[in-house]
DNA sequence: CATCAGTATGTATTCGCTTTCTTTCATTAT
DNA sequence: ATAATGAAAGAAAGCGAATACATACTGATG
């Protein structure tokens, strides 16, 4: 059985009460007193039951992580960031994969709030109906991290990928390109369908250019995807001459399409793409990219929270980061 | 306010043991009094608090896993196959990093701990002593997963890394390398030092090769050392013509070195390592590997310790997962 | 119709801690 | 010396569920 405050409380020779004010540091308590009962807790070997603490406290100090998929690069950069930020705040995690289907993010939430997680990080492509309506019921604080969500009222951190996306395909334009595919991760998505897609299409536009919807190569964001659909593009009617891919997997795929098909880049075809992970330095050319600050996304995203949670007053809910692009070899 | 089991047990004109029963699933309760309960608690939106019934009841079913870094893709992999099955029992995952220092790894077992999992999966590199007394003291099991720890008497899931080293070796060696060096991760840790190192040189050994001190290469495992040691190994005295990596990453980076350096893989250097990640198939030559199955790794440890916590009699719990070789382009 | 065996339901306790409310006691000011 | 003040410590009431135990109800049986 394990020792309990009662136990350390009549070892020690006081009542539980005094030792959970030892316990938690509350100062109304004589020097002497303090002493005798740490050294009752080191040698019972006391250890605080931290449900029965939350139960009666009403406040477990552990949020919850919804997340799409922790093996992609891209949630497991960001959930360290939320992880640290959570370790300095004296947070646990509980980490849950929902794969993006809406019925196991209600699932979830659900689950999570069961839990009493005194808050939430949600990360996803898309708010469904079920889970926005499920959020505003939540008693907690909820933060929406790398997840577009500006239209509801809760809290999210972002970058601008619309802009990013404008200014990467801008760049190639810039680079003499009057026709540049985009190969995209799904549509379903919003961050695809409704930033860097806007983002190209507003580039192509500004600058004049005609915009083919032969163009819009559709993949489900995966290496092998990306690698078959260079075939795709081999063949379209009007020959491209850039590539603007929605990460750097996918442009890693169509780059080795590209090569292992005989041609070169960037001579052939410049690429550039959204980073997510090391692919983009690890290859050879090294893609030029527009480098996703995900750690911070997470840290911000977990800051964010604890302001919340502590109740504190925050100006503005919806966190826009900074990006930057890095010039490399898959652009001229 | 939150509802609870006594505002349904009001509610629904019962007792709040009946609650707890229709929650549970207790047979004992007359089907009309269970759907009245059921629409009671569809109606007020009763959710039973994870809380206090693990405080009732004893068990959280939530368990702990405790990972180096979450962001590494080694891990997060294996974490999706903990994850998964987890799912599958009903538990949930309370995730930390510990970033492999002892003292952190203690803190956060004895905080997992306090916060009642109902067990653990433990992954680091080697064991230090406070930890395995710590883990001695825990009345919950714990699973090591990819950790050495056989010595202990705490359940293992693991492959065979020395064989797997041997025989990536051994492949070298049969396509007629006499000089072949060893680009490893940190000496400090137990899989290095204690299986790959020693399969490697078993491999030597047995074919009759010279063992050159020199041929040893430490890289603290990440992408950007690796590439820096390329330079220290075009400068050996012995000239290598086959590297054999400790994992992909630091393939890729020895790769990236002999390449930008204007020679070629596989017609000046053939090279092997272990693969983690993605990385391995999408670098060009693709490289061969010996494929670690990181999700099994995971699955099988949360399978296992479901069994544990169950108190199911395991036959044998040190459990060797089977690898295989993949020949790509980077050997001949 | 009394009896017994289930079945269905209720009552009361317990889990280990936080927290409020008291009470006790030591200081200080008057 | 005494009242006022505040610090130190204790007593007791929850927190929201599970659960052992008690009790009421239901039929089947003889």
């Amino acid at each position: 059985m394990a020792v309990t405050i009662y136990d350390v409380a009549r070892e020690a020779n006081v009542s539980m009460a005094t030792v959970s004010r030892v316990v938690n540091g509350n100062q109304n308590v004589k020097p002497a007193t303090r002493k005798k009962v740490l050294e009752c807790i080191e040698r019972l070997g006391y250890r605080p039951n931290a449900v029965a603490r939350g139960l009666a406290s009403k406040k477990t100090t552990t949020v919850g992580v919804i997340v799409p998929d922790i093996s992609k690069s891209y949630y497991a950069e960001l959930s360290r960031g939320i992880a640290d930020v959570a370790t300095m705040y004296e947070y646990n995690i509980i980490l849950s994969n929902s794969d993006k289907r809406a019925t196991r993010e209600v699932e979830l939430l659900e689950d999570h709030l069961g839990k009493q997680v005194d808050g939430l990080i949600f990360m996803s492509d898309s708010l469904s109906d079920e889970i926005r309506s499920e959020m505003a019921t939540a008693n907690v604080p909820i933060v929406l991290a790398g997840t577009l969500g500006a239209d509801t009222d809760l809290p999210t951190v972002n970058i601008d990928h619309e802009e990013a996306a404008y200014e990467a395909v801008k760049k190639l334009i810039d680079n003499g390109h009057e026709r540049i595919v985009h190969v995209s991760g799904p549509m379903s998505r919003d961050i695809n369908r409704l930033c860097k897609k806007v983002g190209y299409e507003r580039a192509v536009k500004e600058a004049g250019l005609p915009l083919f919807e032969e163009f819009f190569i559709e993949t489900d964001n995966t290496y092998d995807d990306a690698y078959e659909k260079w075939s795709v593009i081999r063949e379209l009617k009007e020959k491209p001459t850039a590539i603007f891919a929605g990460n750097d997997e996918i442009a890693v795929g169509v780059l080795n399409g590209i090569r292992d098909d005989g041609f070169s880049v960037p001579d052939d075809y410049e690429v550039i793409c959204f980073q997510h992970t090391l692919l983009s330095r690890a290859v050879r050319p090294q893609l030029t990219a527009i480098i996703v600050p995900l750690y911070d996304l997470g840290a911000v995203s977990m800051r964010l929270l604890t302001k919340l949670m502590n109740g504190e007053e925050v100006d503005d809910v919806n966190v826009i980061l900074p990006y930057h692009k890095e010039d490399r070899q898959s652009t001229k």
